[in-house]
DNA sequence: TTGTACGCGTTATCAC
DNA sequence: GTGATAACGCGTACAA
């Protein structure tokens, strides 16, 4: 089935279906309902190769999303669609596993689709120079993990991760805790996982805390990063080499959940042996036992910062800048306050 | 950059370009080096509009997937495109939300993409016939939900929802469990929810309890089904109309999750005051508190006969049936024993 | 208002 | 081995 046969059908030539197709205002009323009644009949839809191969003009943006084991990302992708629609673009979506090259499906992306311009969410971009030096179209960095030793001259939206972190640990501080381990990410993380363990010492010394090196664990290698899996593991770590803590930092929610039942295996409490701080506010953090008091993210203003940039960018008014957008911590009851108003819990255990 | 430019920066022609791009063996391996190195330098990746268009014969299965929302489903994603890769295919993957119409997406993949065939995932499926009355390609139905009063002529795969409910609630009932609740899908799910509900009849049925109605809840309305929250607001309901249950049966561990919520919240302790059961076996159900009991779904076999069986029918020996795969009752800390050595046990409470 | 003809970038069929 | 050239299905400028 092809226009030609719909033409022929109708007893009209291609262009006039085309046009009935396209909603142009210039075919009659009562031929466009002929053909479009033609249409239905014989389910006829048109191809796509063809239809972008002739226009070379899709208004699509591409979603290239990386890593996507995490929830946290996953509730992104649908909304960030709904309002790059609202902007006049339709979004095709990619994903990269994590041992895929970010930057060969970007290039996949912008030959292969025509598309406008590019939004990168989440993961982590080892060398963002080599891996955007080809990318010829605009686009936006959206929570993407970034070696801080590197600056690249980009559109960046993501959350103050170190700042966060560090009124994250904070908070726990405030609330009497002293001796405060952190799930941070793997060894070599020189991003995301960085920058939280970063605002982690941050805290300490704000407060006078000594920093004990022995308090940081790093995730585990073989294991997937950022998993609940690898926050279990590194948890049972902890609790094994370090029992006299009184709270963990967890740097993401999975991790934290991981971490909750590694807890309580070994026979503790939460929050009255342990307290838990999570990262991230995914949807399932205010359903676990207790609920997580965590630093959530703003993911609905990330994907407004997201597509109003791209939508800037692709007319020609982005300028470089790095976008940080607040997040908020959630006060549940993962943590227990250690010293009320001022002084010292005294406690029997 | 088109096929025609490296041509001329080449001194070839076009054909040339092509059959190096696509390794044809009647190419000099001089030339082929040289075409190569040019496409290297310039970064060229063939139009895949114009390729699709003239090839007509992608080897591409769809997999159209309805309402996301449900890790369970999530998790199959992947591992379903690497088995298709494995038979020679190239995966689409398309969503369709719950008040799309999976029919139109289902013809809009096959007309637009030239897809083979197509791999249903999930979701409900109300009037299958109608839906599947235009797909002109081979199809598998994967765990999608189907109105039961009706029998479409299908290649379906999924687990025996209704035996394996029973299976689920007979565990519950040996355990010495009597008043039982069960959280259901909504009243007009007449598909999975109607199974799962059917079950648990049954399994009281064959133990000699009387069924009683008001302890079946159907999930709310207004939510989305199968949700942590739609869980959460049932099992809320439940504690207020039966305090006297001794356990529930859920039908997915999302629900489940939101459930062991409400439980906590009323001051209640799982598995002591109530004994939960979960279906489905998604990843984060061992990392509840106390870990969920519950039927799980065999996933990768689902996907592997998902996959085979999409490639049988392409190959045109794909023969209409109904493949049941077995669910396996893992038994974690969420259910408690009434009943110890055949003689109920005394609660003091 | 409608029909015709061309070209989008690619692959395949010919000749050479 | 290689180069011209004809399709693939569609949208649109142009002519009618």
């Amino acid at each position: 089935m092809t226009i030609k046969d719909i033409a022929e059908l109708c007893g009209v030539g291609t262009g006039t279906v085309s046009r009935a197709l396209n909603n142009d205002p210039r075919v009659k009323k009562e031929t466009r309902e002929r053909i479009l009644s033609v249409v239905k009949k014989h389910n006829f839809i048109p191809n796509s190769s063809a239809r972008n191969l002739k226009l070379m003009d899709t208004n699509t943006v591409g979603l290239l999303c990386m890593g996507i084991n995490n929830p946290f990302f996953q509730s992104m992708f649908h909304p960030m669609e709904s309002e790059l629609e609202k902007l006049g673009y339709s979004a095709f979506f990619m994903e990269v596993g994590v041992d895929e090259d970010e930057g060969e499906a970007a290039l996949k992306l912008i030959h292969e689709k025509n598309i406008k311009g590019i939004i990168f969410l989440g993961g982590m971009m080892k060398d963002p120079d080599v891996v955007l030096r080809h990318v010829t179209v605009p686009y936006i960095l959206c929570s993407v993990g970034i070696d801080m030793s590197s600056t690249p001259d980009c559109i960046a939206i993501s959350v103050d991760d170190e700042k966060e972190s560090e009124k994250a640990v904070s908070y726990l501080i405030k609330e009497g805790h002293e001796r405060i381990a952190i799930i941070a990410g793997r060894k070599d993380d020189k991003a995301v996982g960085a920058l939280r363990l970063s605002g982690y010492k941050k805290a300490l010394e704000k407060h006078g805390i000594k920093y004990d090196p022995k308090l940081v664990f790093h995730m585990e290698d073989g294991i997937p990063d950022f998993s609940a899996e690898n926050g279990y593991k590194t948890m049972k770590k902890v609790i094994k080499k370090c029992p006299d803590i009184t709270a963990v930092f967890a740097i993401s929610d999975v991790t934290a959940l991981g971490a909750y039942k590694a807890i309580y295996e070994a026979g503790l409490r939460i929050p009255e042996d342990i307290s838990v701080v999570g990262f991230d506010g995914i949807e399932y953090s205010k359903y676990l036992h207790p609920p997580l008091t965590t630093m959530v993210q703003p993911t609905d203003e990330m994907i407004h910062e997201a597509t109003e940039n791209i939508d800037l960018a692709i007319k020609g008014e982005g300028k470089a800048k790095m976008i940080y957008v607040g997040a908020k911590l959630v006060k549940r009851d993962s943590v227990k306050k250690e010293r009320e108003n001022g002084t010292k819990v005294k406690h029997t255990s």
